[in-house]
DNA sequence: TCTGGGGTCCTAGGACCC
DNA sequence: TCTGGGGTCCTAGGACCC
């Protein structure tokens, strides 16, 4: 039988802020979302205490911190290259792996034969892994992706410690999935579920019992490659090599409510500039550039969204191009007299730069697209360790309305950061 | 007072082609 | 009087993921 793993760090970001802090051990984590305004990491003993994924911050503040937890703002420098660390261990450990998200990869074990040779290999896999970075993972094994997900929700509770559960013979496999409330399949969200409940589906085993063809004709393909999965029948590939990316996003909300075009405007800036970092960073131009601005949706009163993209006559990676694009979308949704609260710019439309269709007809070499790989390459090259070069029409350093009040040091990747010990 | 960010895939429907 | 059929491409929107 070929097997597939899931390794899955368990609450990383909490786990992440623990690595230098051993005094945290034990101790209720939470970590917030840029401005500190959401929950969006908790550890065992924060989850414990009640707090929500996803909760605001403000509504549970006050009593979290009366019990003596400890919190944090998103200190992403640190999670990335732990991330790096762990994926790079289980690299060198398989011949194929798909890194899935920051805190999880898919592992090929077809070298692996049998499943108590699979559980072994995991055990091995997790103490490697937290003796050499420090990061405890749990690990879940499968004949498909579907089934590891369901495995590593398994071994939450039920590894007798170990942290690895094997799910590979069929009675096994009906029996966990009786106990499986249906919302807790890969795949299945909050719509759907509530779709599914409606045809009196409730359990994963009941879903797995539905006719295919109903499944399909229904809803869609997708949903009959979760079912095959449930069953046992790998529909879902391990992608090892990663595609390209389509879309790249910078986008973020902010605390003050912005009314005026010109404190939106260096905002937008900031965001185009990291955006154009991305792309050149992925060796990818594109020749459209969104921008989208919105009031609070909280806020019922005064509501308003703005959306605008403009298109380039030739694909573009120079940061000057994004910024003029950016800006003209921006004058032309901009709407006084509403409070913005959240903005944000998306490049599409990306193309290959080492095989670039030019426009026949539009003159590409005017003032406007501008476009200097090499003066790119330079900014990169000075920016990449700490900015030092910044766009006039940026917010000067340090003075963005986005905060982060209860940041940790940047550990592992900037010297000054460096832990110390006496 | 305060409510995250960055992606992917699929589908339906419109525009257009012959 | 009567007005087809089959296909592609693109986009917006929905649903999902972490």
């Amino acid at each position: 039988m070929k097997l597939l793993a899931l390794v899955d760090c368990d609450n990383f970001y909490a786990s992440c802020e623990r690595v230098f802090r051993p005094d945290l051990k034990r101790k209720p984590i939470v970590v917030l979302s840029n401005n500190d305004g959401c929950v969006i990491a908790r550890s065992k003993e924060a989850k414990a205490m009640g707090i929500k994924m996803g909760i605001p911050w403000f509504q549970v503040k006050t009593a979290y911190l009366a019990q003596g937890g400890k919190v944090f703002s998103s200190n992403f420098a640190l999670y990335g290259d732990l991330s790096k660390r762990v994926m790079n261990i289980l690299d060198g450990m398989v011949k194929k792996i798909e890194v899935y998200s920051i805190d999880e990869a898919f592992l090929d074990l077809r070298h692996i034969q049998q499943p108590s040779q699979a559980h072994e290999f995991g055990i091995y896999c997790r103490n490697t892994i937290h003796q050499w970075v420090g990061i405890p993972v749990r690990i879940g094994i499968a004949p498909t992706k579907t089934l590891t997900k369901v495995a590593s929700h398994v071994a939450k509770n039920k590894s007798n410690g170990t942290g690895v559960y094997c799910l590979s013979n069929k009675e096994q496999i009906t029996h966990i999935l009786k106990t499986l409330p249906i919302e807790e399949v890969w795949g299945i969200g909050r719509r759907l579920s509530q779709q599914l409940n409606q045809l009196g589906t409730y359990s994963a085993y009941d879903l797995m019992q539905m006719d295919i063809r109903f499944i399909r004709k229904k809803f869609s393909v997708v949903l009959e490659r979760t079912v095959r999965e449930l069953r046992g029948e790998p529909c879902i590939q391990i992608e090892d090599n990663v595609d390209p990316k389509k879309q790249i996003v910078v986008s973020r909300s902010f605390r003050g409510k912005i009314e005026n075009l010109n404190l939106l405007k260096p905002l937008i800036s900031n965001f185009a500039v990291r955006a154009g970092e991305k792309l050149r960073h992925e060796k990818q131009k594109c020749s459209q550039v969104s921008v989208f601005i919105s009031t609070s949706r909280f806020n019922k009163k005064l509501q308003h969204r703005g959306y605008h993209s403009f298109q380039f006559p030739c694909p573009i990676d120079d940061t000057r191009s994004i910024l003029m694009g950016a800006n003209r979308s921006l004058n032309t949704i901009f709407r006084s007299g509403y409070p913005y609260a959240k903005a944000g710019i998306l490049l599409s439309h990306f193309s290959n730069p080492t095989c670039i269709q030019r426009s026949l007809f539009e003159a590409t070499d005017q003032e406007s697209f501008k476009q200097d790989t090499n003066l790119m390459q330079v900014i990169d090259g000075l920016n990449s360790y700490q900015t030092q070069i910044y766009y006039a029409s940026q917010y000067p350093a340090g003075s963005s309305p986005i905060q982060k009040k209860m940041v940790s040091p940047k550990y592992t990747t900037n010297w000054w950061d460096l832990p110390t010990t006496k």
